[in-house]
DNA sequence: TATGAATGAGCATTCATTCAT
DNA sequence: CATGAATGAATGCTCATTCAT
């Protein structure tokens, strides 16, 4: 009998020893063959166990964003006061820790826009959403814990958004903005109105 | 001078006869070939006016952002609250009149993610200023006339990044949401704690 | 001695399993995963009984043929004068029953043209012997039982190769001629000819 | 302005510089950039002028039979009697003058078979036309002067299709078969019972 | 005997760009 | 100024076949 191998396993490791390649080169710089040889497979081999180049790039944003998400995590439980979590939950991404994904979410914004297809889309939206209820059990707690006014669940969208927005702009602008600076003064603000005074 | 008065004209006449052509296809679906025939130029004239086909998409997005910010303003003017003004100045890009800048400005995001070039940040980084002066001046109004909190100026970034965020977000993701009405619900929730009570 | 017979027994089997697959699909469609998917083995067994695509085709022809000389035979014993007998012979290829055959034959052949090989050739050259050795039958017992003139068995030749003729105008032109209705008359002409008029 | 060429001649150019090459290996042998190579193009501009590689054949097929033509209404016009001349219309093929041809054909054939495409069958349905065209003048003009029987009008198709099946029969199989020969005696066959006895 | 994981040669096609006219 | 013919680099992907187990 021949060998049966784990074929998720596989595709993980496969993509997670192109980690470097794929952080540090934009989609179209990258070729196959550079792919392949970087993973020490044969180029058919990728086409096993992903569907095109894009599909590679969903693998490794789900390796980045487990581990970034245990950093953050780990991170934001090191501190007690709502406003503090939420912050880290933003600023995080800013980090030496974000900087990965950060690169790499780059790439998988620009496949989103440039080829989209209902794979990607479907899996950009699980992200978004995952994401976004992460922060509203952030915000949730605050409000549970009296921290904050009940009116900022009202803001929740709003402040992932703006997440997301920064971000873009950080990358397509050349404006100097330090983003980690300006969310944190964003936050203050938004939590000079809605916290609640004791 | 003459000439280079024609340059400019003509330049712009090539690409505002390829606008639905842009708005229509992504750059990817886009040919050189393509674009002369439509603007009925030769391909050579193309290279004579544009640097290259992301050169094009520079002076279509100057073409309908100079179209969609006379009607922004026009509709801005009907309203007298600074509040009715700002979330207008957001939504409207979500109107039937946001309609071609929204496609277009999803191809010029796009080339800014996947190529990035220093003409093109430049252009993009103009873009963004010339928006947020126009937000911080709104906001600034409504300041000066006592309908908002000072503090509010500290939101104005934020605002800013946030219809971004939410843009990217509804082009990226297949969540139904209906950005107009989210930007709107966002306005309202802060205006509800930055707005000054008379 | 068992094992051999195994052989030729599972390498019937596997091809058999596949007939649909290769009535429909052409040579050039089918992949070996999916003939050993829909034969229900690995892929590496296919090599065990075949020596390549080509060889299972070998094999169907092998199978369909067979079904369908029994199925003609049976038809052709129905009638009794020579001419109908002739013309069930070419024309029943036509029928329902030739159907799967057809399709078969038209990779057959193109196979023939594309990478000929001994073996193909040989079993080719075999398959159509056989078969004129059917007409040149049935010819030579018109010839004997007085219904046609002896100058006929020079025309069975020319028969036979007329029907291959027409199989491969009807594939090959999008002339609506109607093959059956064709042959029939041929050797509705031919046989005025030769036919002794009692 | 810049030059304007000709396309189709160019076209019928490129084509007929690899006659050679298409005449002597079969498609699957031949590579576009072999192609290109042989015509002293590049080979973007092989795609200027043919779809794609079967194109080329068909061009060439063109050519081929334009010279054939002319080649055998040349030699026909030397005979005077209808059965020499359908004689050598059948026969000319298999003749050093037909050699180009029939070594296309096969190929034309086998992509018939192989990736029917309507362009095509379209093609070559318009030549079995025209051919068929010619045998029926060449039928009627004997049954004109008197020198065979009207009934030969309903051989026609089928001395055409048996031509066909000949030559398809003659390349699949290695039947040692003389195809000259066995048109040749078929024709007297046929003509023993359709000339009119002076 | 059976398998299926691994492979990598092989190739058509595209298209931005150039430059002779 | 304008053009469009010519180009060829560049690349994702397929799939028959092998062979370790």
């Amino acid at each position: 009998m021949a060998i049966i191998v784990d074929k998720a396993q596989k595709r993980r490791e496969i993509a997670a020893s192109c980690r470097e390649l794929f952080v540090n080169n934009s989609m179209k710089e990258l070729t196959i063959s550079a792919i392949a040889k970087t993973a020490n497979v044969g180029k058919g081999t990728i086409y096993e166990y992903f569907e095109n180049k894009e599909d590679i790039v969903v693998e490794l944003v789900n390796i980045l964003m487990e581990e970034y998400n245990l950093a953050k995590d780990a991170k934001i439980s090191e501190h007690k006061s709502t406003k503090e979590k939420i912050k880290i939950f933003f600023a995080f991404f800013y980090s030496k820790d974000g900087e990965q994904l950060r690169e790499i979410y780059k790439n998988f914004v620009a496949i989103s826009l440039t080829s989209p297809n209902q794979k990607m889309t479907d899996f950009h939206t699980k992200c978004s959403e995952d994401y976004y209820l992460m922060v509203e059990a952030l915000v949730a707690d605050g409000v549970r814990n009296g921290e904050i006014a009940p009116l900022a669940t009202r803001l929740t969208r709003g402040l992932f958004a703006l997440s997301e927005g920064l971000f873009i702009s950080s990358i397509t602008t050349n404006s100097a903005i330090d983003v980690e600076q300006e969310i944190n003064e964003y936050i203050d603000a938004i939590f000079s109105l809605i916290e609640v005074k004791k």
